[in-house]
DNA sequence: CAAAATCTTAACAATTTCTTAACCATTTTC
DNA sequence: GAAAATGGTTAAGAAATTGTTAAGATTTTG
């Protein structure tokens, strides 16, 4: 979930902002003065900031100058092309004139965050006390370190990419089919087999449950 | 010096823009439609792309959905929010109407390459006590020069600026395929052993790691 | 053009992973 | 309730991957 800071002193304008972000599954914070915004900055690392140029306490264009690596969109009454063009040198990513139009500034926000993701590692896949590293193509089973074979990288993968939907034997094998290329139902029956193995080692909750006759799913 | 490719079938909107461009020391080059575009898209790598939606021989749309990995401005008379958002959604970087500000298109160009320069990592390929130097072929390993081939450089090249994610050995083939056309996977192991001997000749510690049936990755 | 550097190819052993097949348990079908 | 189908586990052998070395081919350099 993208963490995102919303910059902004006028109260009914925070609120609508925090709402529509929260409904698109955004995690939000705020900060209502330029001071205190400096302060959560501090504190914790954001994926955004969405902020406000006439701020109390410090202005908008400070703020700008003095963050580094998280992309601003910068939301102001402000129309001039100056200050259009003085925020984005200085270092803002975008810049929105007020009154903005809710799904443009939620389509420039999904552009900041598409860009971010660019340079970071693929998003871990994570369900309760299991999480794939994509980057070591390990699992990481109630934060012990299991190391997993391509297969079965590939077999839970599918599966917790589409939990809490069934996969079935045939529609499994054909996902992993990139990977694997011979691998029938009974290979791939070993290695649920020793994916669950590998699993009861750390934990004694059940993961991978098979439906009888369909396949296989993440146990809700 | 920045390529900039303008897709723009209007030719005094196009001049402008050329003109105002050529004025900033960007190396332009032109399309007058949706089809040269893609001829030439196909032919060279440009850094930044300015697109007008309302193109003879295939829309702008349908140029932002066939390109990757190069940022695009949309440059157009269109208005609407819904046409913003989709162009946005669909893979544009920005979006500015027009008529449009000089010096704003200029900040929002800058901005692009500026995010732009972030993933190409001039400076810093250090990590713990490797450090590989812009001169294509010096490694320093605890300070200690020591001199890499093509191959070898454009291999450890790759693998720091991905780190810590694991890289195929057909992704690495790939990526290293501009300075090495007949390298295959036997070829790479060889390569990649040579490195780790070179690099063990002034540390124990172990900096390229294996990942069984995936690749390799710089080791954490 | 000859020497040096680099790259690819091939062979080998060591290791890891995958499939196969057998056996048993469970569920479904008739 | 017996027969058939499906699922789980196991072990062994087959297959694939990796690391290393050295020789010969190719490219670069002086």
């Amino acid at each position: 979930m993208k963490k995102i800071l919303i910059i902004e002193d006028d109260e009914s304008i925070h609120n609508v902002i925090e709402e529509l972000l929260k409904k698109e599954n955004y995690d939000t914070y705020n900060a209502y003065s330029g001071t205190e915004a400096l302060l959560l900055l501090e504190k914790e690392k954001y994926d955004l900031i969405l902020l406000d140029l006439m701020l109390p306490g410090l202005k908008g264009e400070e703020i700008i100058k003095k963050v580094n690596n998280i992309p601003i969109i910068v939301l102001s009454a402000k129309i001039s092309s100056d200050d259009k063009v003085n925020c984005l040198l200085s270092g803002a990513s975008d810049y929105i004139t007020k009154p903005f139009d809710s799904k443009e500034l939620l389509a420039r926000i999904e552009v900041q965050l598409r860009s971010d993701n660019k340079n970071n590692v693929l998003d871990n896949l994570k369900y309760k006390d299991l999480e794939l590293l994509s980057d070591k193509h390990t699992l990481l089973v109630c934060n012990n370190k299991v190391s997993l074979t391509k297969t079965e990288y590939a077999i839970l993968k599918q599966l917790l990419l589409n939990k809490p939907q069934v996969i079935s034997k045939n529609k499994l094998l054909d996902l992993i089919s990139i990977d694997t290329e011979d691998c029938d139902e009974n290979s791939l029956r070993v290695h649920i087999s020793n994916l669950r193995r590998k699993i009861k080692d750390y934990t004694d909750n059940e993961y991978i449950e098979s439906i009888w006759g369909i396949g296989f799913k993440i146990k809700d």
